[in-house]
DNA sequence: CCGCCGTACTGTATCGGTACAGAAGGTCGC
DNA sequence: GCGACCTTCTGTACCGATACAGTACGGCGG
C-alpha cells in the first residue's frame, strides 16, 4: 500500500509550495527583492520591505529554504562530528561528554549547529558523505576509517583529534606517550617489579589491526604502549599485556561475550597467579576501575597488594574508591582548542585563503598521584626478587 | 585586506569545480546518467558504471554534493534536537546526556545524523531556522521559544519533549505531576509538616516567566510543584518555596551571583531559621545534591535533622552520600519513545500520510527511597506542633 | 543644463543534483 | 513477422534559493 522503497519525498502538496517567486508575484517585484527582504535587509527601502514581509506572512512563506540556501550560499551552518561507531558513546563516556561540551561551548558565539556523525553505514547511508556540512572534527575514530575518506575527499575543513597526525591537516593531540611514561616511573619509582598493563588491542595478528595501528587508527593506544615501555624498558621490566578488543562482539559468530568481559576474565586470571603483578597500568580510567573491582574480587587490597594507575582523569577516578591515580589530560582544553582550529580552518577556506600551514597541538598531561598506588608489597612468591 | 563583511563563499576554485556534467562529458554520457552510476546502480548497465565511476576518480568527483542533494530530494538525513541555549548542556547534564543516549541509539538504525541546535541567536545566525534538517525533537526548551517557532513554521516534522503538549504534535512526557506528589506525600507520611520546595522561577510578577509558565515553557516545573501541593494541601500544609530564576545572570547590570548561587543563599536561610523546615522537596537531583551540602555547612544532619528529596534519579543521586530519595523518571525510555515518534512522523510526511492522529506518550514515575528521607524529628521551636 | 553618484530594484546565470517520462534497440512468444 | 516488453540510456523540468552586474531615477555641484 505505502510506497516504501523510494528514498524520494513525493512532496506533501496539500497547499502548493511557497516559494519566493510566489511572494514576488503577489507583490508585483522581482523574486530577487524578495530574497533581499530576508536576507540583505540593507538592499531594499524599509517600507517595501515591510510590504513583502507582510505578504509573505499572508501567504505562509515563512523563509528561505535552509537546503536551497545551503546550495546556493556554499554553507549549511553545522560542524560534523565524526565519532566511534556508536554515537551514544558520544553521550556515555565522560571523556567524550567533557571534550564534546568544550566544543560547543566554543562553537556558541559562532551560532553553528553541531552535527554528530556516526561512522557507521546503515543501508547506503553514510553519514560523513551524505550530510551537508561546513567542516567536521574526526575525534578518536576507530576502525572504520572509510568515513574518515569520506570526510577528506569531500574537501571539508577538517581537523583530527586524538589520531596520528597527517601533514596537511590539523590536528590536537595530547602527549599520551609522555603521560605513560610518568605513570609507569610512578609504579616503578615505588618499588615495583611484576607490572600489568591492561589496553587496548594492539598490532595483533590481525592485517585490520595491524593497518589500524600503522595508519594511526589507535594511534593513542599505540602512543600510552610506548610511553609505558619506554620507562619499563630502562628499569629493565617486560610487563605482562592484557588486549581488550576494539572489535564489537561478533553475536552471529557465537561470541556471546562483550570486549570488556573477555579483558576482565584475562585481569583476574592474571592477578590470580603466584607470581601476579603488584601493579598495573591501564589505557584508560574505566579500565582501571575494573581493574580494581577485580581485584577486590579476588580478596586483593588496593593499593596495599596492588596498586593501579588509569588515564585520562575521567571524573570517575576521583570519585571511585580508592581515589584513582591517573594521568590528566585537559579534554576540556582539547575541546576549545579542536573547535577554534576548526573555525579558522573553515573561515580560511571561506576567504579563500589557502590557510596558513596546519598546526599541530600537543597539549601536556600531569600525573596525579591519588590513593590507588603504594609502595611495592615486600616481595612474595618464588620468583620474586627486587633488582639492584 | 581580507573581504570580511560578506557571508557569501567566494569558491576556491584553483581547480574548476568537478561536477556530475564534468564527468558526464568526459566519458560522454548524459548527467543524468552519472547521477545514476552513484545513486541508483540498478538503472544502468555494470560496465558502464564501472566507466563511469573510474573516470569520475580520475577527475576528483567525490560523489554527488550533499547540499545539491538535499535540495533536490528534500531530504538531509539529519536530526535536530533543539535545547536549552547552551549546547553544552547537551553533555554536561546527566539526566540530558542519558536521554540524548537513548535517542543516539535509537536512531542508529535509521543511519541519520544528530543535530544539536541551540536556541540561542547569534548574529543572524538562527540554527533552527537556516539548517536542513529532516525533524526534529524539542526538549525541554527554556524561555526562547522563537527557535521553537521557527521549527513550527518551517513545517518540519516534530515531536515535543518534556513540553506542554500541543495537539497536533506528537509528545512525549513523564507523569511529573504524580511522581511529585508521592514525593510529598511520602514525606508527609513520615511526620513531616514545615515543608519546603526548591524548584525553577514560576509565576513570578515577570510577565515573560508568566506567559511561559502558562504556554507551557516552564510545563514540568509547572507540573511538579502541582503534583507536590496536590499532597501537601490535602494535608494542610503550606511548603516554604525557594525559587532559582531560570533566566542566566544578566552580568552587564550588576548580578554578579548565579542563579544557583542566590538559590543556595536563599536555601541557607530557609534552614538557618527556628522554624527550619524538616524536609526540602527539589526539583531535580542536581538542586537536592545543593540542598544537602548546604544543610551540611549549617551543621544539620540529613536525614536525622533534615530530608530531603530529589527528582529525575540522576546517577548523581544514587552516588552521593547519603544517597538520595528521589523520584525515578525513565530518561532512557524516554529518549526511545521520542525517537521512535520522529522517525514515525518523518516516515509518514515523507510518504505522503498526513499521518494518523498525533499521539502524546506520558511515561511513568516512580518514587525511589534511599537514604535522605526520615521520619521527621521530634518537634521543637515555639511554632512546631504536629497536626492531627 | 549636464554629468556624476548613490539608492532601489531587476535579469540572468548559476549552485549541483534528482524525478519522471520517454526513446532506442534488442529479445521473446506465438 | 510483429507487437509486447525489458533494459539502458537521455531530455526536460524542476528543487528554491543567491551573486553579480546591470538599469532606472532622483539629487546635486558646477
Amino acid at each position: 500500500m505505502t510506497p516504501r522503497l523510494r528514498p524520494a519525498l513525493p512532496r506533501v502538496d496539500a497547499v502548493a509550495r511557497v516559494t519566493l517567486q510566489t511572494v514576488a508575484d503577489k507583490v508585483g517585484v522581482s523574486r530577487m527583492t524578495v530574497s533581499n527582504a530576508f536576507s540583505r535587509p540593507d538592499q531594499l527601502s524599509a517600507d517595501l520591505r515591510a510590504t513583502i514581509l507582510a505578504a509573505a506572512e499572508k501567504l505562509g512563506y515563512v523563509g528561505p529554504d535552509p537546503a536551497a540556501r545551503a546550495l546556493a550560499r556554499g554553507t549549511s551552518g553545522a560542524i560534523g562530528v565524526l565519532m566511534t561507531d556508536s554515537l551514544a558513546f558520544a553521550f556515555t563516556d565522560e571523556v567524550a561528554t567533557g571534550f564534546l561540551g568544550a566544543v560547543a561551548e566554543e562553537l556558541a558565539p559562532t551560532g553553528m549547529a553541531l552535527t554528530l556523525l556516526a561512522s557507521s553505514v546503515v543501508g547506503d547511508r553514510v553519514p560523513a558523505r551524505d550530510v551537508p556540512l561546513d567542516g567536521a572534527l574526526v575525534y578518536s575514530c576507530g576502525l572504520d576509517s572509510a568515513s574518515v575518506e569520506w570526510l577528506k575527499r569531500r574537501g571539508l575543513p577538517i581537523v583530527f583529534v586524538d589520531q596520528v597526525p597527517v601533514t596537511g591537516i590539523p590536528s590536537v593531540n595530547v602527549d599520551d606517550r609522555g603521560g605513560a611514561r610518568a605513570a609507569a616511573q610512578h609504579v616503578v619509582d615505588l618499588g615495583h617489579r611484576r607490572i600489568a598493563v591492561v589496553t587496548r588491542e594492539l598490532e595483533r595478528d590481525d592485517p585490520a589491526i595491524v593497518a589500524a595501528t600503522l595508519s594511526g587508527e589507535l594511534h593513542v593506544s599505540h602512543q600510552r604502549m610506548l610511553g609505558w615501555t619506554d620507562a619499563l624498558a630502562a628499569a629493565g621490566i617486560e610487563p605482562v599485556v592484557v588486549r581488550e578488543s576494539v572489535r564489537p562482539p561478533d553475536w552471529a559468530s557465537g561470541a556471546v561475550e562483550r570486549p570488556e568481559q573477555v579483558a576482565a576474565r584475562e585481569v583476574r586470571a592474571a592477578l590470580a597467579g603466584p607470581d601476579r603483578p603488584t601493579a598495573v597500568l591501564c589505557f584508560s580510567d574505566v579500565m582501571a576501575y575494573r581493574v580494581v573491582r577485580t581485584a577486590e574480587e579476588l580478596g586483593l587490597r588496593v593499593p596495599q597488594d596492588l596498586s593501579v594507575v588509569g588515564f585520562d582523569d575521567n571524573p570517575l577516578a576521583s570519585r571511585m574508591t580508592p581515589a584513582l591515580t591517573t594521568v590528566r589530560q585537559d579534554v576540556r582544553g582539547k575541546g576549545a582548542a579542536a573547535a577554534a582550529a576548526l573555525t579558522a580552518a573553515i573561515e580560511a577556506a571561506q576567504s579563500g585563503r589557502q590557510g596558513g600551514r596546519a598546526r599541530h597541538v600537543v597539549l601536556p598531561t600531569e600525573l596525579v598521584v591519588r590513593d590507588s598506588t603504594a609502595p611495592a608489597p615486600p616481595s612474595v612468591g618464588r620468583f620474586s626478587r627486587v633488582r639492584r
